[in-house]
DNA sequence: TGATCTCCATAAAACTTCATTATGTTTAAT
DNA sequence: ATTAAACATAATGAAGTTTTATGGAGATCA
């Protein structure tokens, strides 16, 4: 490696082809840039001939050269890529659970299309794989379904997201006997929300466990599809139905007192956030706010409770 | 840019994740890491979080090791490229003219794929080309068909190329009225090396001119099929009939004293050639002597000259 | 709990490197 | 032959770097 000062002497003298003005512009004596080009050549051997009036590049001169451009490149991605004050230009990376990532990821492709400056690195993960790739910095910004207990993790409330049960659109549900008849479409979360939210809407109801199993899938983008075509019923978070294509084919079954999980935006606490991921941050707050206050697509008369 | 010693040091803690093991290894105090680091952070923010035995990135610390790596990299392409001992690794950049060059492109292939830390940069151009290209430097070793006046050049004899008058497989040449009759396939320097062979072969005759014109191609590997297809003779260097496929198609028709082309080595003459390139032109010199040893596919029984 | 140890930061001194001034050499131009 | 232009080199003072010396903060262990 080499003193950048010399580099830059090298890249003007290259330029100019002459120690006098080469020195001129860089602001040194002549007998600065000789010094230069002397220790250069001295590790590196003879990088320019000197003609009386015609200085020439040798081509290890000209190899040289293409270093000290290499590097100057080098130079630019590490000013670009630190400089955290820029709102629309840089890498944005976010890792979320399934559910609210089917929203956040189509919002996040229409920011960077209109400010292509962004760049987006999105990755659906489960909570554990979230939260370890905060930790390890692999992810600048993470969306948790819990508040984590560390000191190295700064959790801010990002929005919440009711648990949803979702029938086919022709199904109409009075009872627990309803659910059997239909069927589960079971996921990796699904034992556990579907605990939680058939507790409150029949309770004393038997458990999950005794309903009949129609289907399972792991790709969230994917679960509500044997919904729609009648095979069974799911329980998923709100944002997971909002983000399917097919609306008319489903519908949500909610009680009035709905479970409700808060969503939160993750990121390591030591240092503070580029300025461009907090305006996503916003911007992603704001989008989904606007969300809730529109169509939630939810049944206007909730069902009876079952004894 | 950032001093180098710095970045070594960087590099280092960020393996070792330690200052004091960083200066163990870097040979220096651990005071010397410490001060690198603060002239870092300086300059690009907090690089390293310290906790009680527990170093860590910050997400600046990651991205300028990424650009540590980027230097390194750039450093490593560049001692490649100056490594002009090494024979067998490098680029090899060569510019020749079409007739010659048309055997000496497959030659350089076979070696580069017998040694594959070479790489082959070659180019096919007239003589005025190749000359400005070694001036320019933008190859280092060029062939010209004759030696040029230029004190930065330096030029050794390579070859010798005789002119050749190809005639298709089934004609027989007993004179200019032949030539006349199955016409002249002309190419950019027709003209010129016609003049001069058949003023040797038919001495007195009254010109490539009078001879009626059959074709024309300038693409040097190709301007043998019309001849191979029976539609006229044309006059090109040895070299450029050799490296013909269909030999079984052409006949070279010669005299008993020929008209020989020199070939000459060129290269800039103020900086030694990495030996590489030497070694290249010692392979091709034998590759090329052997075959002119060989089957040289010319006419046992030259024709008799006509008065 | 206090002594000890490890690890990093900082200050001052010793040392090295760097830029400048001054001067020499070479070559082209007058 | 003289002059001017352009680069190299030597010497010197300024700037930067490394080391030694020291201090403080947190772990470790009796």
């Amino acid at each position: 490696m080499f003193n950048p000062q010399w580099l830059r002497s090298f890249v003007v003298l290259a330029e100019e082809l002459s120690f006098t003005r080469a020195a001129e512009r860089l602001d040194l004596t002549q007998a600065a840039v000789s010094q230069h080009m002397r220790q250069l050549e001295e590790q590196l051997g003879q990088l320019v001939v000197r003609r009386p009036r015609q200085l020439e590049l040798t081509p290890t001169g000209l190899a040289f050269l293409d270093y000290c451009k290499e590097v100057e490149c080098a130079d630019k991605r590490l000013q670009q890529r630190l400089n955290t004050n820029c709102e629309d230009c840089g890498e944005i990376s976010l890792i979320t659970p399934g559910s609210i990532g089917l929203v956040l990821y189509p919002l996040l492709l229409t920011l960077q299309s209109s400010n292509r400056g962004l760049i987006m690195r999105h990755r659906f993960a489960p909570d554990v794989e979230v939260l370890e790739a905060i930790l390890q910095n692999r992810f600048e910004l993470g969306v948790l379904t819990y508040r984590p207990d560390d000191s190295r993790i700064d959790a801010s409330l990002f929005t919440e997201e009711p648990l949803e049960l979702i029938v086919p659109a022709g199904e109409t549900i009075n009872g627990w006997d309803d659910l059997v008849r239909i069927g589960f479409i079971d996921h990796p979360d699904g034992h556990a929300m579907a605990g939680r939210l058939l507790s409150r809407l029949f309770p004393g109801n038997p458990g999950i466990r005794t309903v009949p199993h129609s289907g399972f899938s792991n790709q969230v983008g994917l679960q509500l599809e044997p919904v729609a075509m009648g095979l069974g019923f799911t329980i998923l978070p709100r944002y997971a139905r909002q983000a399917f294509k097919r609306q008319e084919a489903i519908r949500a079954v909610c009680c009035e007192t709905p479970v409700i999980d808060k969503l939160w935006f993750v990121h390591r606490s030591e240092w503070a956030l580029p300025s461009r991921v907090v305006s996503v941050m916003t911007y992603l707050r704001e989008k989904i706010a606007g969300m809730e206050g529109g169509n939630t697509g939810i049944d206007a008369h909730p069902i009876r409770e079952v004894t």
